[in-house]
RNA sequence: GUGGUUGUAGCUCAGUUGGUUAGAGCAUCAGAUUGUGAUUCUGAGGGUCGCCGGUUCGAACCCGGUCAUCCACCCCA
């Protein structure tokens, strides 16, 4: 038996370094969502089974990591646990055998938050969230099993200002992070609706949308065989062909698809919206793309995706959308609403990649008081001490080693300075500060080394 | 779920057509240097070559399986 420790797949640990850059991004975007009014939530990590099955297609339904019940091999149990894992073994869920799984997003859980307390609740309700979810998918670049989103939601609210706010706060997070290259790529649901109510085609809807999302990876070409292959006629494809031709800048592509739907109601509807969108967020770097379909079942408006800087070839860093009725999945009808989500994990990639990451993250310990026996010691302890009761972050070294260890410990862990004090310092009431990156020693009377320290250069709070 | 890549020291990697005792750099530890280091010199420790099996006189190397990893597809943040 081997007993090399291992984490699972698609986790993570996180070092210091680590956390605090990703400390640094969440205090960024929290900060944005508080500046519009949005309220904190957290939800369980894991929910109900039930809760998640079938609100993320098929597909999805297979990426959530379900719990398996306890107590299946008690006596009284048994037969049920048999009976529902030979449904298990037919690609079916029992609730003998799972009842719970983990969270796989947020906003489903928020859904079911805002059904059962939307007696409760002041709308327009905004809240954000930002917690774990997993998803059981193989791991690879950008892509981890446990990761953390970040959603601001609103809901109770059919108000387009909604969609446009949501527009800004990315704006506002992405610029705050340096990130000011990003592009906001906008499409409808109700215009991919319309398009499939031109060709004829109303209950392929969903073949259609995921074809000509792929096309900026897969050649139309190869696409048209595919939707060939599924029953679309030469008729329906050249419409899809026209459609996807649109181009030039958001007015052109807007003004080019009003002529192509020619007064379809439900084209209109969305293209007005995003009009609106355009507008109102104007500031925010938006794209009209008439390709976007993201794959979640629950859009009905407005559909978002958050494309990194095109130098770093990463998937999106965010996305989010429309919504009319969610918490119609349990039973609470009228309540619409509009959500954003930022992938922290990747923006923490791509933040790394492009080295935006301020220099001054790193706020360990600023000061190491090396030992110089253990007389010295016990008295560098008590003015380490008076320093630390005053906010400063230091550290003893504990052992009597020599100089240069010490030396090469405070190196290691980025400390900035060194506090010597001996025998001879002692007797006189001083000790000696040294900076460690520029290598200047002062002399430094004891009653004035706090207000001497926080006032170096290099000294970090 | 499908396809491919790579698994050798703590880390990054060499290792010839299969051949005796598996190497390097960095890191670690000790000493030169008992109150001033990170860029000098000397020395030391460290390996079940991912794991299991097969072929062979002989396997880090070839074959099968398995686990892990990274990448791509599906889908997604």
């Amino acid at each position: 038996m081997s007993t090399k420790p291992s984490i699972p797949q698609g986790t993570r640990d996180f070092n210091a370094a680590t956390i605090r850059k990703r400390n640094y991004i969440l205090q960024i975007i929290k900060q944005v969502f508080e500046t519009y009014g949005y309220q904190p939530l957290e939800t369980p990590a894991f929910e109900n089974l039930e809760t998640l099955m079938g609100k993320y297609g098929e597909e999805g339904d297979k990426l959530i990591f379900k719990i398996l019940n306890n107590g299946l091999n008690n006596e009284k149990n048994i037969e049920k646990a048999k009976a529902g894992f030979a449904l298990v073994l037919e690609g079916k869920n029992s609730s003998d055998i799972t009842e719970r799984a983990l969270k796989y997003d947020l906003t489903i859980p928020f859904a079911r938050y805002v059904a059962m307390n939307h007696t409760k609740l002041v709308f327009p309700f905004k809240r954000y969230q930002v917690q774990n979810v997993w998803r059981a998918d193989r791991p690879q670049k950008g892509r981890y099993r446990e990761f953390t989103q970040c959603d601001a939601d609103v809901v109770g609210s059919n108000h387009l200002l909604n969609d446009a706010e949501l527009a800004m706060m990315y704006d506002d997070a992405f610029n705050k992070l340096g990130l000011s290259d990003y592009t906001l790529h906008v499409n409808s649901r109700k215009i991919l609706e319309a398009l499939a109510q031109v060709c004829n085609a109303t209950d392929q809807l969903v073949l259609i949308t995921t074809a000509i999302d792929k096309l900026d990876k897969v050649s139309w070409d190869k696409l048209q065989i595919e939707l060939s292959e599924n029953g679309l006629t030469a008729a329906q494809l050249k419409t899809i062909e026209t459609f996807i031709s649109i181009d030039g800048n958001n007015e052109e592509r807007l003004a080019k698809a009003t002529h192509f739907f020619a007064g379809n109601p439900i084209a209109i509807k969305g293209l007005e919206e995003i009009e609106y969108v355009l507008q109102t967020a104007s500031q925010a770097k938006i794209k009209v793309d008439f390709s976007l379909a993201r794959g979640l079942h629950y859009y009905t408006g407005i559909i978002y995706e958050v494309k990194a800087p095109p130098t770093v070839k990463i998937g999106s860093i965010g996305g989010g959308g429309r919504y009319d009725d969610l918490t119609g999945l349990f039973g609470v009808n009228g309540i619409p609403g509009v959500g954003i989500s930022f992938g922290i994990d990747r923006i923490y990639d791509v933040m790394e990649e492009l080295q935006l990451f301020p220099e001054n993250l790193e706020t360990g310990t600023q000061v190491l008081f090396f030992n110089m026996g253990s007389k010295e010691a016990s008295i560098a302890f008590q003015i380490m001490q008076s320093l630390r009761q005053k906010g400063v972050s230091a550290e003893l070294y504990l052992e009597e080693h020599k100089l240069q260890k010490q030396f090469t410990y405070a190196e290691k862990k980025n400390i900035p300075f060194a506090v010597i004090i001996g025998s001879k310092e002692i007797e006189q009431n001083y000790c000696q500060l040294k900076n460690l990156q520029t290598q200047e020693q002062h002399i430094v009377v004891l009653d004035n080394l706090h207000e001497f320290l926080t006032t170096q250069p290099g000294y970090h709070q």
